[in-house]
DNA sequence: TTGCGCAGTTATGTATACATAATCAACTGA
DNA sequence: TCAGTTGATTATGTATACATAACTGCGCAA
């Protein structure tokens, strides 16, 4: 058996982190400073820094005055590179998947969207968000390649608070997302591998209009 | 003024260990202690520990035994994995690049590959393989696209020690690949993206096919 | 002979004390 | 009044001691 009862203490503290940040809880430029975290936790400072540490890489992180960890200040310059490149990697993964994903698989990601349909008509957009994560993430470990697989991840986590901020913001983007994850997974189901590309590429597209939208009229 | 007279240990640390693992003079399932690492660097086990936790998000060192690190083992499906993902990754900023390089960038990129010419005639390997490193990041960066550009240059260092050491084992892959070089570089000049992005997957592609064979060969 | 279990060994996991760098603010001198 | 400097403050950087988990090998019994 390999059945792990330790869960390391950085990584609960990192995963707690992150939905934080996620969430919208933890904003942009926001504080996060070991002593405080390490006495939330009822730990010392040494797992919280490794959880720092590891959010600093994944880019959710940087540093701020002192030396200190702030949450990562993202401006929309980068938040368009971010796009791009979540876009056109994601259509990798579409393309791939398109034509390598198994019959389980694909019966998979039509039951997700289908459950999506759900949460659209009930306006239930943190459901939506759970819903619209999985069916992403069941078309990049669909592509079967770990490392592209794992790659896409990254840029995702980035993005994410965004996209969840864009659901909660504009109510009518839950069906036209909704529309555009149809349109994926009919290319996906023919196996028809430039279409799905191309769908998955304005579907990322149409969240960046919306979402550096959004990040422009918060600042300006 | 910004000038950071201060050089973090860990980020020493994880350079060095970088270096070691990409010149091979660490072996895939090579024994990365704390406490020895620590004596030879003269510092205490946090700063190592730093490092080799950032070592691990990089994928270059993995948990071994008695939850030590070691660095990564990589079978030959992995790194099919990791090939290929980088390949359409780089083939997408070489897409990129040829369409958005500045006339300098164009022009750099011309003389790292006229200097790469010098080393393939004298058969200078080593010097070739930083000349190849600088043509690849040349092309990634002027993709104008940071996320991208960070995003292939993770797997890029984690196929690293494998292309390295194509290139000392295979004396004629240096000739080829130049010549493939030439191919993208023409593209790129030329503005013409799609041609650019065929070159560089099949130059990526090349060097998987070498790679993994020798991966079978010595493992078989 | 083989399987199980127990202890020893070894390396990391964690806590904590102290060192150090960066910032902020008050003070001084022109 | 303002610029420069110095000291207090604050948070991280580092070292180290102790706790803990995991692997190894031995011994014992079936």
């Amino acid at each position: 058996m390999d059945t792990k009862v330790t869960v390391r203490t950085a990584e609960v503290i990192y995963a707690e982190l992150v939905r934080r940040i996620v969430e919208g809880q933890l904003g942009p430029g926001d504080a996060l400073n070991e002593v405080p975290l390490a006495a939330e936790f009822g730990v010392s400072r040494t797992p919280v820094r490794e959880a720092l540490q590891h959010l600093s890489i994944s880019g959710l992180a940087e540093r701020g005055p002192r030396r200190a960890f702030v949450v990562r200040r993202t401006d929309v310059p980068m938040l368009e590179d971010l796009f791009e490149a979540l876009g056109e990697m994601e259509a990798l993964c579409a393309r791939m998947a398109a034509l390598r994903m198994t019959a389980i698989e694909r019966h998979r990601l039509a039951a997700t969207v289908e459950e999506a349909d759900g949460a659209v008509r009930d306006g239930d957009h943190a459901a939506y968000s759970g819903l619209n994560a999985r069916f992403h993430a069941a078309i990049c470990s669909g592509a079967h390649n770990r490392a592209l697989d794992a790659a896409t991840q990254v840029l995702r986590m980035r993005t994410l608070p965004w996209r969840e901020a864009q659901f909660r913001a504009a109510a009518a983007r839950l069906e036209s997302s909704q529309a555009e994850h149809r349109g994926i997974l009919e290319a996906i189901l023919a196996e028809d591998g430039e279409a799905a590309h191309r769908a998955m590429r304005g579907h990322i597209a149409a969240s960046m209009l919306l979402v550096t939208r959004m990040a422009r009229e918060r600042a300006g």
